[in-house]
RNA sequence: GGCGCCUUCGUCUAACGGUUAGGACUCCAGGUUUUCAACCUGGCAACAAGGGUUCGACUCCCUUAGGCGCUACCA
């Protein structure tokens, strides 16, 4: 049987990068085993809808290269349009089927009508807490005469069609990460399945799609494994097969809750506007929880598809560390070759507003000179503003008692870099660059030795502390620019 | 409260009864670098607790504790 594997999302919004992890591993499977992957978009509660979201996350798994196989997709007009002969994707699009699902379930009896208002049902829950007792439906409606119910519906009342679970027995199953699991069906509610406004739940439209599209592995977040049993006695009752449930261990805050907005980014957009890369992203959520048991820590795409196990997963909670997050983003920034690197951090250079006409050609250059010079040094393409700064939009500001290196004298910071600026007049505006720099400026190192020299120069040219080395500088700044440096730096001490 | 899931360094994890409990990130120290970063070398750091089973338990069983999740006409 071909594996099929899906990752269903509800439209509220972003994409949670927890639900970004899910969609990996399901799309993973797939791949693995020549299977397909499908998204499907659960938007069965019309209140938590967003107008765009359903666009934004077709866009999101592209961006990731984890397209669906089947599913919603958007075509060059930008249009949501279905692809693959299990559809509608868009649960919204199907409703009578859930409906006559339901009334299935109704007529072989293992569902019936309710009539109970939400008032009702507040009471009764009210009354059930301050007894101690678990909040539950009162299965009120539970025994209601099939013919009365018909009345009362003809007569306008409204309703929800209610799961009629078994009052007493076991249920079993075998979960795909966490081994047998037990739960009593004595303790299980009386779940709606369909709702007054004729809407199913997730519940009733999860199982009905699954096995509408052929879904194989249910592979989702731990949260819910205890409703499984609800799923697996719908799959009894309609008579279908069952498929294999997995449920994944939850992504952490710091302080091991669930995580959550107060604690973290959790958007997949956040993470992208901070300068991970897809690489990075991918390579990093796929190993929180899941590693192939080896020490490699580096993994493309590809090699995610030809190591990637279910039984690998990790059973519980992973703490999303954002340091290691920014090491292992650092390690993919120093793969990319610097054309690639480089029209990835243009936008970002544009954010941080010092650089807005970056079709000039001389200022392409002088950028990708910076990304280079920044390339062992970001662990975020966010980072670029500080570095670029320096040459765009440099503050200058410093003291002049900081061109002072150890234990020289103003006097002879001045005479150093007169001499500097000697060396750089003899240097003609084309060939001004680090090594013709270099090969000049080691003449005077040699005799005042290299802090003398270079430390003054890095300040005068960067006016910080710390920065990328002097000459590095000079070469982006070029001849004119380095000199007024300079020369702002000796009046400074003068 | 009830039900369920989980539990190895601070974090992500390896170990499938016999290891000085391994790796990565972080942190610290040293090296390199005029400075910073990067890089290199080294170091600190864990089997939740208590009972069993066994010649031998991180590994198997039980109990306890703690954490988390669910307990909606939300997903």
């Amino acid at each position: 049987m071909q594996t099929r594997t899906r990752f269903a999302p509800s439209p509220t919004g972003y994409l949670h990068i927890g639900g970004l992890r899910t969609a990996l591993y399901n799309w993973l499977i797939a791949k693995k085993n020549n299977g397909s992957f499908v998204l499907r978009i659960e938007d069965t509660d019309r209140s938590r809808f967003v107008p765009g979201a359903i666009e934004n996350l077709i866009k999101i798994f592209k961006i990731f290269g984890l397209e669906p196989d089947e599913g919603p997709v958007l075509n060059e007009k930008e249009e949501i349009v279905e692809k693959g002969d299990n559809g509608p994707y868009i649960q919204s699009k199907k409703l009578d089927v859930y409906r006559e699902a339901a009334k299935q379930l109704v007529k072989n009896g293992h569902a019936y009508y309710c009539f109970c208002s939400s008032e009702e049902l507040e009471l009764n829950k009210a009354e059930q807490i301050k007894n101690g007792e678990a909040p539950r439906y009162n299965r009120r409606c539970r025994d209601l005469d099939n013919r009365e119910a018909q009345k009362r519906i003809e007569a306008g009342e409204l309703y929800v069609i209610r799961l009629k679970v078994p009052l007493q027995g076991k249920i079993k199953f075998n979960d795909l990460i966490r081994g047998e699991v037990e739960f009593d069906y004595s303790l299980l509610d009386d779940q709606v399945l369909l709702k007054s406004d004729g809407w199913p739940t997730y519940h009733l439209a999860v199982v009905v799609d699954d096995h509408h599209m052929k879904i194989t592995h249910v592979l989702r977040a731990e949260e819910w494994l205890p409703s499984t049993p609800k799923h697996i006695y719908l799959y009894r009752a309609f008579g279908w097969e069952l498929p294999q449930f997995g449920h994944l261990p939850l992504l952490l805050n710091p302080d091991r809750s669930k995580l959550s907005k107060r604690h973290a980014d959790v958007a997949v957009e956040d993470y992208l506007k901070k300068g991970y890369l897809i690489e990075t992203i991918i390579n990093f959520i796929a190993l929180l929880g899941w590693n192939p048991g080896t020490d490699q820590e580096i993994f493309s795409l590809q090699e995610l598809i030809r190591e990637f196990s279910i039984e690998k997963i990790q059973k519980a909670g992973a703490v999303l560390d954002v340091k290691k997050l920014d090491w292992l983003n650092s390690c993919y920034i120093k793969k990319k070759n610097l054309d690639e690197l480089t029209s990835l951090i243009l936008p970002f250079l544009k954010e941080s507003n010092l650089t807005d006409n970056i079709t000039d050609e001389k200022l392409l250059l002088k950028i990708k000179k910076i990304v280079a010079l920044s390339q062992d040094r970001l662990k975020r393409l966010n980072e670029i503003g500080e570095i670029a700064s320096m040459f765009f939009n440099p503050k200058l500001d410093y003291s002049s008692d900081l061109l002072v290196w150890k234990n020289e004298t103003k006097d002879s910071v001045i005479k150093n870099l007169e001499n500097i600026k000697k060396l750089i007049k003899t240097i003609n505006n084309r060939d001004f660059d680090k090594q013709h720099l270099n090969e000049k400026i080691v003449d005077l190192t040699a005799e005042a030795g290299n802090g003398p020299i270079l430390w003054p120069l890095r300040v005068a040219l960067s006016g910080e502390k710390n920065s990328p080395p002097p000459l590095e500088i000079a070469d982006i700044l070029g001849k004119d620019e380095t000199l007024l440096r300079i020369n702002k730096a000796v009046g400074k001490l003068k």
